[in-house]
DNA sequence: AACTTTTTCCAAAACGTTTTGGAAAAAGGA
DNA sequence: TCCTTTTTCCAAAACGTTTTGGAAAAAGTT
């Protein structure tokens, strides 16, 4: 009796559960029956304006807030959506994830949602987390990154027909939802900039195979070239690994300047930058100066290295949001075939990207 | 009738949901109650072991997975347990954060419970997650890492006696559990084996005041110095903001030799290290050799570097997991004063920290 | 005034578990 | 065989919401 009626504060067991009110004991305190104050507080038109004003007052003055497990069970949702980050893929460390995921994070906090991370130490655990999560009742959703050409995990959640969106975009045919940057329109972009100023050797120092964003990075760098009428040079493309020392961004750039006929200029993932400057400075090279370099995503140290990088620069934090609203969509029953967004990357020109000299 | 006995593969509406069985359609299938079969499943003794058996197999052929929404609300657990990230304050971007948190999310997944993640981009943005989390009933703990001096969230998790561990140490007179990382013995241990090198200028390059690790890695230092019998020179000590260019660690280490006796080695942060390496190639000393060098925390860069840098190791992942271990007893209900952990930080020594020249 | 419509409220059911408090059946003891 | 103990099971309640399907009261209509 009293226990119900005083509500909060009663010293009992661990304090903090006592702080709390639910729904019974706030409809108890109005006199009102817990049917009524629910409705009354999701706005439905069935309870007077009057009532509803006295139900909103008292929940917002006894702190009440509905317990958001109780709710999820009644509504059948988890109200969750999950992520699962692979840190082995070095992008994690990027500014540029963290931006993307701070957006991802808001979008859901700001929808009443909530965002449950995964950390997996490879591919494998990447799927068993996301098979915890989906199979496991744990999320309404979930959202992709580090999409690779081949990826399981569409495949896999296409199949049992489980909301998700990506972030990049992947081999299948089977329609999905993606939000993509044009890495290769960002790409084409830089190239022809470039050759616009009158470099004629153009290189591309590409991200890891097997991801799906290099493909469009070298394809807009084809293309770049051909609307420029360069000739495309095999030996002015590499591809480095994370793992593998001697394929490494550092390796590769040594190895252009090899080269009887060297680029004057290199297109490469930000993420390479210090590979890159440590590279040219061994062969004393001038970044900016002696080569020309324009990096994919505007990371801290672009803006702070003197000379600063000339970038493309992806709205990460946009992106985020975007994926966030397109998923809420999806939950929802929308088609996903209806959400497939490519987001143009626009380049920021800084110190490093000058005519040849 | 047919709906609830086939149970799976029932096309109508979203398909995902009719692949899922539930503890009803499960039981109905093996012609026992629902209790029973929690209780099987639970392993309690009171169910003999050829139905237990039964019931397991059953469980595992149908896929069956107790919904954990339901499982919660009568629990009156979230099982779940929050943490809040600042990307502003760069700690982010190291790979040790990402250690840390991959030991707490793998510790967290083994105790079947779920990581919720905030991401805030200021310091009121981050309690106000933290809040949302803790008084909407949606954790049953949290994490805290980037611990200040004066750190809010602490007396506000004091205050209503919920549980929470921190990563790190905070001025707060107030019992709480915590795992930090002893970084004045690891300063010492550094300080002590430079001044056992022969270096007699030894400077401190120190985090961001405000933080309390900066705070433990001064207290080392100056211990290591005063074992050494060194004397201690205020004008080697230095503490570098993110937000100010002309209190950079670069700016920082120009200014170190601008003294008329310069340090001959310098222990720092190894978050600051591409800063540092770019500051004394443009004074032309060569690191490790003219100037030693050792650095908090084993980030890649430090393996990769030529020369290689010689650094302070904590085992972050480690720590994630205790920290999590530590929280899941604390929301058992024991005392958190009995959870104060300092680890031991080892040194691995490396190319740079060779005796002075 | 009598009937219809609208407004305002609420009791009961439902979401899918786990826990409580037995009850029936089997086994053991005399 | 009869009583006691142990084993094995289960019906009902509970967790805190939201939704369903009215019912009572008020307001309109004729």
């Amino acid at each position: 009796m009293f226990l119900e009626q005083s509500g909060n504060r009663i010293g009992l067991g661990k304090g903090f559960k006592s702080m709390t009110i639910n729904l019974k004991q706030l409809s108890k305190l109005l006199k009102l029956s817990p049917t009524t104050v629910s409705r009354a507080l999701a706005d439905y038109p069935d309870v007077s304006a009057k009532t509803r004003a006295r139900v909103k007052q008292m929940a917002i003055q006894q702190g009440y807030q509905p317990n958001p497990v109780a709710r999820r069970l009644q509504k059948g949702k988890t109200e969750t959506i999950g992520i699962v980050i692979t840190p082995e893929q070095n992008y994690f460390s990027d500014t540029f994830f963290i931006d993307l995921l701070s957006g991802i994070s808001n979008q859901i906090t700001r929808a009443g949602y909530e965002l449950i991370l995964g950390v997996a130490s490879d591919e494998e655990h990447e799927m068993q987390s996301m098979r915890r999560m989906v199979e496991g009742k744990r999320v309404d959703g979930m959202i992709l990154t580090l999409i690779r050409e081949q990826d399981p995990r569409v495949g896999y959640l296409l199949d049992r027909d489980f909301p998700f969106v990506l972030y990049g975009r992947t081999r299948e045919k089977r329609p999905y939802a993606f939000v993509d940057m044009d890495g290769k329109q960002a790409f084409e972009k830089a190239c022809t900039y470039l050759a616009g100023l009158g470099h004629r050797r153009i290189a591309l120092l590409n991200g890891e195979p097997g991801f799906m964003f290099p493909v469009g990075c070298r394809e807009g760098y084809e293309s770049g070239l051909f609307l420029s009428g360069l000739e495309l040079d095999p030996d002015l493309i590499r591809e480095w690994k994370h793992k593998d020392p001697s394929q490494s961004s550092y390796r590769w750039t040594l190895e252009l300047f090899k080269n009887d006929n060297p680029p004057t200029a290199i297109l490469f993932q930000t993420e390479a930058v210090n590979d890159i400057f440590k590279a040219l400075d061994e062969l004393d090279l001038q970044p900016g100066k002696d080569v020309a370099l324009i990096g994919y995503d505007d990371l801290e140290i672009a803006r702070i290295h003197r000379p600063s990088l000339s970038v493309l620069r992806p709205q990460a934090r946009e992106a985020g949001q975007r994926v966030v609203n397109i998923l809420l969509e999806v939950i929802k029953g929308e088609d996903p075939g209806k959400f497939q967004e490519i987001h143009q990357v626009e380049m920021v020109i800084r110190e490093t990207s000058l005519p040849p000299s």
